[in-house]
DNA sequence: AAAAAAGCATGACAATCGTCATGTTTTTTT
DNA sequence: AAAAAAACATGACGATTGTCATGCTTTTTT
């Protein structure tokens, strides 16, 4: 399944700058360059499988994820994304519990590095800035999560799914031609703002006709962000 | 506003073995008491407020809170509650963020200590078992609130209270007469569900009709658990 | 104790939103 | 290249759920 290919190094990681790793010692970055494993995934791919159990953290090298749990009725809720430089599986690593949402990498050539437990211990007991760093990441996504909560629970879908587009725009960016920078389906869409299909592909289409958004494929134009947030109905 | 009382000793805290602290040396107990703050609240007070800084964590001595968000029609969503023993405010002291929630005691003679920032960070530092166990309890909030996404974004209404119900049970636990230890109003159990007032007492008498619980006033009796876990399409 | 306010309850109605059916387009597989 | 599968799109319809109106009950205030 996983492919073969040159193990990256986590000396001369592009994604560590913007990573809970940046703030390593050179001597802390080579021992977690020889602590860690790396693999390759093509889009799709599973990397790891809720309610399991694991052994150390993920970090991603190259591409993106998305982390979902499946709810009672076998449908997918996406929970959160994750790109360069981000960590995931700390959650349940932490917390010693299995692992609460699925994750699969959205893009071919995906690349994920593995650290293990011992490893992950070791820098937060021996360096108290990467050990704050993880505690400012987890805080952080505890108080993103939060307003998630509160947008699911009193937001109409027109609402939630503007403010999803601002959310992917701010996660991964647009590029020079007002794209978001990460390609979804309608259904991921939908798995995101909680409804139905449907009902993403009729909201685009209104956004489309209302000039807020520009549609070809699953690439989404942001045309006018101010219109988009007013529609989302946020104010911060 | 605050009343005056006998300030609680944390070397005597009957909380204190529940909580985070339950580790700690006794000179770091002392340091901790000689270090905090405390001050009791009436039923309904506000003890922060969301968008405000913190300075320090708070630390339930006895009482119960709901924690809250204020949505942007004006909506309250109760994101957490918290009782005797817990923290409350630690992510956004963690996280060098303004509060997300704002706090108010549920009960009369609500006795809430202060921990000024600069000696949590003291026990972070200098000792390891508090910092995993903090971790720990941060990892695991995460892990939950991912959980009531994924219901908010998936479930009906009805599965929505009836799960409700079942997580205030394991959170305040029930007395001798199977009722829950807490008493909401119907609108602040809407605004844990995400609903309106109307249908949760609507929802409620149903639930009564089919003998999963019984009302009286705000006690709420759960009659038949197995039921209502059905009823809450929760497996686990 | 009376008055006011807040909370609880119920019915009627409407809007949002999900489901189903069907057809088209795009992508993937053979 | 053809076939199959997946994704996208649109309409019709109905169920769920929110809103509004009204009245009763309980709690709080004066």
């Amino acid at each position: 399944m996983k492919k073969k290919f040159e193990m990256p190094h986590c000396e001369t990681c592009g994604a560590k700058h913007k990573s809970i790793f940046c703030e390593l010692s050179k001597q802390e970055v080579s021992e977690l360059n020889d602590s860690k494993g790396c693999n390759l995934y093509n889009k799709g791919q599973v990397v790891f499988h809720e309610g399991n159990r694991t052994n150390g953290i993920y970090c991603i090298n190259k591409g993106k994820l998305k982390l979902f749990q499946i709810g009672s009725e076998g449908k997918e809720q996406i929970i959160r994304f994750a790109k360069e430089g981000d960590i995931v599986g700390y959650r349940a690593l932490l917390s010693d519990e299995p692992l609460s949402a699925s994750a699969t990498s959205l893009e071919e050539d995906t690349a994920i590095c593995f650290i293990p437990k011992q490893q992950v211990l070791k820098m937060i007991t021996e360096n108290p800035n990467f050990n704050f760093k993880l505690l400012k990441v987890l805080s952080h996504e505890l108080g993103e999560t939060a307003k998630i909560i509160t947008d699911l629970a009193q937001k109409p879908v027109r609402e939630r799914l503007a403010e999803t587009l601002l959310i992917l725009k701010d996660t991964f960016e647009l590029d020079d031609e007002k794209n978001i920078q990460v390609k979804l389906s309608r259904e991921e869409l939908a798995n995101i703002v909680g409804t139905a299909t449907e009902s993403v592909i009729r909201l685009l289409s209104e956004f489309k006709k209302d000039k807020l958004i520009a549609l070809d494929g699953r690439a989404i134009k942001l045309l006018n962000i101010p219109a988009l947030t007013r529609t989302a109905n946020v104010f911060d």
